[in-house]
RNA sequence: GUCCCCGUCGUCUAGCCUGGCCCAGGACACCGGCCUUUCACGUCGGCAACACGGGUUCAAAUCCCGUCGUGGACACCA
């Protein structure tokens, strides 16, 4: 079977992470099956659509690697098709002229629903016998009774009373075709074989599956996803997650680590929890996602994305870091590629996110060192400037600059001065990160290099004496 | 209000279809031990759930019914 998918967000606004699973999934089960993945901009609401919108939806999509194979489509390119296909249905009997103004229907809807049954369009103008006058929608005619089923892949079978069921409007009295209308024809003008979109779309679905049969189209499968839901439990809003793809980029979050994540919301693979673009394409099936919806949890994307960055090869890193510290006008060691690479592997295993990586790789980035006030005062005493002179003695003899040299040398100053390494450490590591803080000592004394380390081991001892304001004689 | 979906630790989930291996497994978070030159990482351990009530059965998280609760839908939005 010929696998086709597609996207179709419309573009009135950003893509937020509810979106971009929905995404997500088209094009997982698009390239686990081999299949066609298509992006189709559905813009028929020209008040609400933006070309901004539009610009957003294809950048975040490309940040994530959710690579389209046909499209982007405009469904504004389209309206002829649509205004074609809704004649089709008005001479086919399938559809009628509503002449009812949208008041009118809009006054009707509150009395229905004060009256506590369903808000649905009375069908004036579908019995009308005489023909009206004015502007008018096209409406299709809804089967009576009887009843529609959805063989969801997801959801299972839903079964819904045709009596529930309005007659949707097909083209808007100003003569432009809504979303009803259009999703049906172009899934199946576009030979989509899985519609694979939000939960909250089911509801419509059993009048759109009305819809391929009064057109004649073939019925493709459905899929509808559970939503996501925000910490409160209440649809995501932007208070609660809902923040634009984009935003998770510029919050130091690998594209896999998000797409990881929000996978893992809603499907899963037994136990595991980390998994590579591959392995998500793999593995993923429709049977294997799950009916209710999830709450998203910030702190699990954070541990994901820790995971990932961990993996990441130190080549990879490096580049992925560099944005981040260019932002920040960091660009004195950007371009020597093994220092850097060097420093930032100490960092590692200890960021949840590149901004966090960048924000720790300050010190290794900068020359002017902040120094914490507390840090000084607490380590950088006077008793420690002897043992800080010896040491940048030893160090200074040091043929080679590897972690075992160091520690000798850092053990030759603490037999001499009766020190444990903790003593000298703390000293050592505020003079040269200026906290008390950092990777593991000779690590960072070997990322940083021999002349950078006995420069700021030199500087550390000058805030020995404005620290302290007496005894500050070295010696 | 009406219709539809859903309901396992605080959260994401495994297990449910094909009852017994489940006094329910994993992960995040949280708490504690260990590791240790700081902080992390790591590691070991802990806390913590089958919404409720009936029924079927020798046996139910798993099947059936009801209740409650959450979410969604009810636009000339998509």
């Amino acid at each position: 079977m010929v696998v086709r998918t597609r996207f179709a967000p419309s573009p009135t606004g950003y893509l937020h992470i509810g979106s971009a699973r929905t995404a997500l999934f088209s094009y997982l089960y698009a390239r686990h099956h081999g299949g066609t993945f298509v992006l189709r901009i559905e813009d028929t609401d020209r008040e609400r659509s933006t070309p901004e919108s539009i610009n957003a939806i294809i950048e975040a999509m490309r940040w994530l690697g959710l690579e389209w194979d046909e499209g982007p489509f405009f469904q504004s390119d389209r309206w002829d098709i649509y205004r074609t296909h809704a004649e089709r249905l008005l001479s086919s009997g399938h559809a009628y002229r509503c002449y009812c103004s949208a008041e009118l229907l809009d006054s009707k809807r509150k009395v229905a629903m004060a009256e506590g049954r369903k808000a649905m369009y009375d069908r004036t103008c579908r019995d009308a016998t005489a023909s009206g006058s004015g502007p008018f929608t096209i409406r299709f005619k809804a089967a009576l009774d009887g009843e529609t089923a959805v063989a969801d892949l997801v959801k299972g079978p839903v079964l819904f009373h045709n009596r529930e069921l309005d007659d949707l409007i097909l083209v808007r009295s100003d003569g432009v075709p809504t979303y009803n209308c259009c999703v049906v024809i172009d899934d199946a003008a576009m030979n989509i074989s899985h519609i694979i979109r939000g939960e909250d779309l089911l509801a419509s679905t059993p009048k759109q599956i009305q819809l391929y049969h009064a057109f004649g189209f073939p019925l493709p499968a459905f899929a509808h996803i559970p939503l996501i839901l925000g910490l409160d439990r209440a649809r995501l809003s932007k208070r609660h997650g809902a923040t634009s793809v984009t935003a998770y980029r510029e919050a130091g979050y690998l594209p896999d680590a998000v797409t990881n994540y929000l996978a893992r919301l809603g499907w899963s693979y037994g136990d595991q929890e980390i998994f590579t673009r591959e392995q998500l394409i793999e593995y993923f099936s429709l049977e294997s996602v799950g009916k209710s919806a999830g709450v998203y949890n910030p702190e699990k994307l954070e541990w994901v994305n820790f995971q990932h960055l961990k993996a990441l090869p130190i080549a990879q890193l490096a580049e992925a870091a560099k944005p981040f510290i260019a932002a920040r006008g960091w660009t004195k060691y950007l371009d020597d590629a093994a220092p850097l690479q060097r420093a930032l592997a100490t960092l590692q295993e200890r960021a949840k996110t590149l901004v966090e990586l960048t924000d720790c790789a300050r010190f290794y980035l900068l020359d002017d060192i902040e120094y914490d006030a507390k840090a000084v005062a607490k380590h950088l005493r006077a008793e420690i400037a002897s043992p800080l002179q010896q040491l940048i003695a030893e160090l200074k003899a040091l043929a080679s600059w590897n972690p075992p040299a160091l520690q000798a040398a850092f053990n030759t100053v603490m037999e001499r001065h009766g020190l444990a390494l903790g003593k000298l450490a703390q000293p050592v590591r505020v003079a040269l990160t200026g906290g008390t803080v950092s990777p593991g000592i000779f690590e960072v004394i070997e990322a940083l290099g021999k002349e950078r380390t006995l420069t700021r081991l030199q500087h550390g001892l000058a805030q020995i004496g404005t620290s302290t304001l007496a005894g500050a004689s070295v010696g």
